[in-house]
RNA sequence: UCCCCAGUAGCUCAGUUGGCAGAGCAGAUGGCUGUUAACCAUCGGGUCCGCGGUUCGAGUCCGUGCUGGGGAGCCA
């Protein structure tokens, strides 16, 4: 007897399968009796009938909850009055559990409920959609930098340094006698590995302690971390157009059916084709300025702001060109303009905010070195970091881009802590 | 850290002017020969978030604490 995955039982039609799953639905008419089954591939319906399928599994019917996990064996057939068009034709059911009372019912539920219930709530058809594009975005992007010579090189998690102020580092004991931080970026490590493979890229999870209360921030995220040697400003912005093309073209390509799942308007996705739009820092401002919400040159943009900004266009827009004293010290800044950065930001349309922030990197020892001490970093922290100028500095340039909020955006969702399949808040460590 | 909202059955919520604690879903029992979040009937199920106060009487009003949600600040 074959087992076989729900999304292949197309092609046993006529034949007698075993499919192994989840209950998620049960219902019943007299003596016709349906199962719901899930199995990770996709649901099918199983129907009992007296006559055709034996007693006990006509008996273990009435036993069964949500979420009891079975074996359920049969005739696969198509049927126009099942949902999916195939359902299964009950020989014999054997249970691995009979579940306890499912505490998350096929009903509404508040998110506070199902935050506690993470772990089950993962189940649902709903958060199947989002996970499996999520899964889509972290391939493409890996498959677009490998399939450009990149090279993988994971950075440490570990670390032993800031490379912001520490306020929003998670601090860890290490062996009694040192402290070690949680890294929020592998962009310096990437550098170094620029100068030594070329091209490189790191893809993992960072963690900022920022008390942030928002649908855009987690303190655990992950970031795609690009980094190339003998590249300025301009190449890795057209790096970051095609990264997020690459990203669209293979989500639209192998999850539509998630996306329709999640009613996504797959048309506003479909918009996303080079290219996109780029302004300066300054049209941004005369963006707001022309919106009526006027800021003063040398500010940052909150998040209103940027969603003024990004509501202005139909695609992601890249923004260069920030003030130098609202960027980290690493940045470059521009040799025509000293007062702003060679950096880069990508706002995603709708809404969904900062999903790259990059830039042409400092390549000179004694101005780094400047900017080391005006941001009262330890100089002694980044000796390391400092002689990946001295020993055959180049120009070079990266980027990070936000997974959890690419998905958001992709997905459409409200909040990012559907986009990661544990997310870690400001309150919530459980499960 | 600040502002706003909420906390009543396992879940989602209603509860009027301060006067006997309610519904739908989930669960149990029974019915129905093709259901689509099936439907119909019956039943069980409560620390009304905690503490204090006002009152003859508090789920309801006041104070305070806790928890959750939304937002701000913050966010290379």
């Amino acid at each position: 007897m074959a087992i076989v995955k729900i999304d292949a039982v197309g092609g046993y039609e006529g034949q007698s399968v075993t499919i192994c799953g989840w209950l998620t639905h049960k219902r019943s008419s007299g003596r016709i009796r349906f199962l719901m089954l899930r199995d990770g591939t996709g649901t099918i319906q199983a129907t009992l009938i007296k006559g055709e399928t034996n007693e006990h599994a006509l008996d273990l019917y009435s036993e069964l909850l949500q979420e009891s996990s079975l074996a359920v064996t049969g005739t696969v057939r198509r049927d126009k009055r099942a949902p999916g068009g195939y359902e299964i034709l009950v020989s014999d059911v054997e249970a691995f559990q009979v579940a306890d009372t499912y505490p998350i019912a096929p009903k509404e539920h508040g998110v506070g409920f199902l935050m506690d219930h993470r772990h089950l709530w993962l189940r649902s058809s709903r958060q199947w959609a989002i996970l499996h594009v999520r899964h889509t975005v972290i391939n493409a992007a890996r498959r677009f930098f490998d399939d450009q010579g990149f090279t993988l090189l994971d950075a440490p998690i570990l670390t032993g340094a800031s490379c912001e102020g520490t306020t929003t580092l998670f601090e860890t004991d290490y062996f009694g006698d040192r402290k070690a931080y949680l890294s929020q970026s592998g962009q310096l490590y990437m550098e170094a590995g620029a100068m030594a493979f070329g091209k490189v890229y790191c893809c993992g999870p960072t963690f900022r302690a920022e008390k942030s209360k928002t649908r855009r921030h987690l303190t655990e995220f992950w970031m795609i971390e690009p980094e190339v040697a003998f590249a300025d400003l301009e190449t890795i912005m057209k790096l970051a157009e095609a990264l997020i093309v690459a990203i669209v073209e293979e989500v639209l390509k192998t999850r539509q059916q998630e996306l329709h799942l999640l009613e996504r308007d797959i048309t506003r996705i479909e918009k996303i084709r080079p290219p996109f739009y780029v302004i300066s820092y300054d049209e941004a401002l005369q963006i707001l300025k022309d919106a009526g919400e006027s800021l003063p040159w040398g500010e940052d943009f909150g998040g209103s702001q940027e969603t003024i900004v990004s509501n202005h266009f139909d695609k992601p827009v890249l923004i260069h060109r920030y003030p130098a004293q609202i960027k980290a010290f690493y940045m470059k800044n521009d040799p025509d303009r000293s007062e702003v950065a060679l950096c880069l930001d990508v706002l995603a349309p709708e809404g969904y905010g900062e999903i790259i922030g990059g830039g042409q990197r400092e390549d000179d020892t004694a101005i780094l070195k400047e900017k080391i001490e005006e941001a009262e970093l330890l100089a002694e922290d980044f000796k390391w970091y400092l002689d990946l100028r001295r020993y055959g500095s180049v120009p070079h340039a990266g980027f990070g881009l936000g997974i959890e909020r690419t998905v958001a955006w992709l997905c459409g969702l409200e909040h990012v802590r559907e986009s990661i399949p544990f997310p870690r808040l400001m309150d919530r460590l459980y499960p």
